[in-house]
This record gives structure tokens, sequence and C-alpha cells, in this order.
DNA sequence: ACAGAATTGTAGCCACAGCTACAATCTACA
DNA sequence: TGTAGATTGTAGCTGTGGCTACAATTCTGT
């Protein structure tokens, strides 16, 4: 590989990471929310996520697109399987990087905040060394 | 606060951490290719991030109107004091990060690849846990 | 049943960040 | 000294993700 495509694979691999990050916390979004409130509204996530309704749409519907979620008009918006698999795998990888931040001594509220946006840029193998340590803090503590 | 202003609270903040992105890899691209080739031209600039000559052009004039850069037609592209000032800071968080990755395991070229992202969303607090952590590590191995 | 409130959809605006194609300028070498 | 190649600038396209304003639909309480 040449010497300068070394040097932007690191920004490549981010702008890939910022293209998946809206389907991501969108599906994992859906799931908490039909989980803890029987359904998902378009007006839950616009809630969920500080922005118009207007916005939640045109991306819900885009999902729909990539085959993430259905929906049909002024009904809940919901997961197809390929979507809720999606789900449990941010879930997953988002409560791993927020408990990693707790066990290394970031604030809780800090922690929700950062791992929002760290999450998305987390590798398998990154995410690997979190869970190792957050295991040896654990038994630590 | 109310209930769903904390829902979105971290999603708000990861979108603003996403607005100042750009423009922190931009200056401190910009003081280490002067750095190393000693100038920096629009050229190495798209090298360096994978993207087009053009995309580089409109947010270096982006940056001229925020006050972080300074150039002329076909002249090298230099910092403002403003400009060196963020470099300085982003230059030292995000090898905080880099060195923190490696501290817990990562290999290197992970770490460099994920650091990319993951700078961008690591707020002060979580900073100084890293920083404390990556001390205590290099004093055990 | 129906009026008003809540929800959802649509039209059209903006800024950002990527691109190709082409024009202009500068640089280096024959 | 010219000119070919490198560099930079400009025009104009795309897709994404934010918004307001307004229309349509659904839900709810009287
Ligand atoms: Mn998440
Ligand atoms: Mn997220
Ligand atoms: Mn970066
Ligand atoms: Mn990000």
């Amino acid at each position: 590989m040449s010497d300068h495509a070394k040097q932007s694979l690191p920004h490549l691999r981010t702008r890939n990471d910022h293209s998946t990050e809206l389907a991501e916390d969108y599906v994992e979004a859906i799931a908490e929310i039909a989980a803890s409130h029987g359904s998902c509204r378009v007006v839950d996530l616009a809630k969920h996520f500080g922005v118009s309704h207007v916005t939640v749409n045109r991306t819900v519907g885009r999902l729909q697109n990539e085959g993430l979620v259905k929906t049909e008009p002024y009904k809940p918006v919901g997961l197809t399987a390929k979507g809720a698999r999606l789900a449990v795998r941010c879930r997953e990888r988002h409560e791993i990087v927020y408990q990693f931040l707790l066990a290394i001594g970031v604030d809780p509220q800090t922690a929700a905040i950062d791992a929002e946006g760290i999450e998305h840029h987390v590798s398998p193998a990154t995410l690997r060394c979190f869970v190792n340590w957050s295991k040896t803090n654990a038994s630590i503590s």
C-alpha cells in the first residue's frame, strides 16, 4: 500500500462509520422504545433524538428502503428481522462501551453522553479489549 | 430537565461533535504536514484525507471564514494563531486517545484507525480517565 | 357524532461534504 | 524561453440530515 493510502485509511473508516451511524442509533432506539412503550411512533423517535418529526420521517423511509424497518402510513415503526439483529448487536456494543467508561472511572452522565458517539468507532478488536478491562476492573472493585 | 431532553442530550452532543470534527482534523493535519514537509499544499491534504482536491478547497475556504486557517490563491495553507492553538489541543487529545488504546492492548494499526474517530467524542472528564489509566498501565508493564 | 388535539405526511428551504469535468495558474525541465 | 505536467480554482451535480410551514389523518373527550 502507498504511504498516503495508509494515512487516509483511518479517515476513510471514520467516514464509513458515520454513514452507518444513524441507522445503528435508529434501530437501537426503535427496539428500546417498542420494548418500554409497547410500540414506537415517529413522535417518540423525534423526542428521543431531539430532532423534528420530519427528519425522523425521512430517515425512517430510508431505513425502510435498506430493509431495516417496516412501517405503514400513520402506523408505528417496527423492525425487520434484519433490523432487529442489527439492534441487538448495537445494543450490546453500546452497553460494553458504556460499562467500560464506568469501569475506568468516568461518571455515569458523562459516560452516557460520550458512549453515544464513541460506540460507532469501536472496532471488534478494540471492543474485545474493552470487555477484558471491564472484567478486570470489576474483579478488582 | 424533562425526561426526553435527558434522552436526547447524548445525541445532541454527538451531532455537535461531528459539526466540529472536520475542522479539528484539518488543523491537526495542516500542522503535521507543515512540520514534516515545510509547507502544506491543498494536494497534500487531499492525499492525507483520501478526498478530492475540490473537497479540500471548499473546506479550507470555510475554515478560513472561521478564522482557523490563512491562505491565498495558489499558495500553501497555513494556520492562524487560533488555528494553531486548536491544532495543539487536538494533537494532544489524539495522542492521549491513541496511547490509551495501546495501553489496554489494542494493536497499533487498529488503535490508529479507531482513535481517528473516537477522539472527537471524548469529553475532558473522560480524557482525564484515559491519562490516568495509561499511566497506571505504563508503570505495570 | 364531531370538534379539537395529536400525530403523521408533504413541499420546499438550508448547509455540509463528497464527486467529475473543465479552466486557470504555476513550476520545472528540455 | 517555452511548454508539459502539476497544482489550484470553479461550475455544477449528488446524497445526507437538519429545519419551518402547511396539509392530511387519526385519536380523544364531550
Ligand atoms: Mn447507541
Ligand atoms: Mn450512538
Ligand atoms: Mn479524527
Ligand atoms: Mn463520530
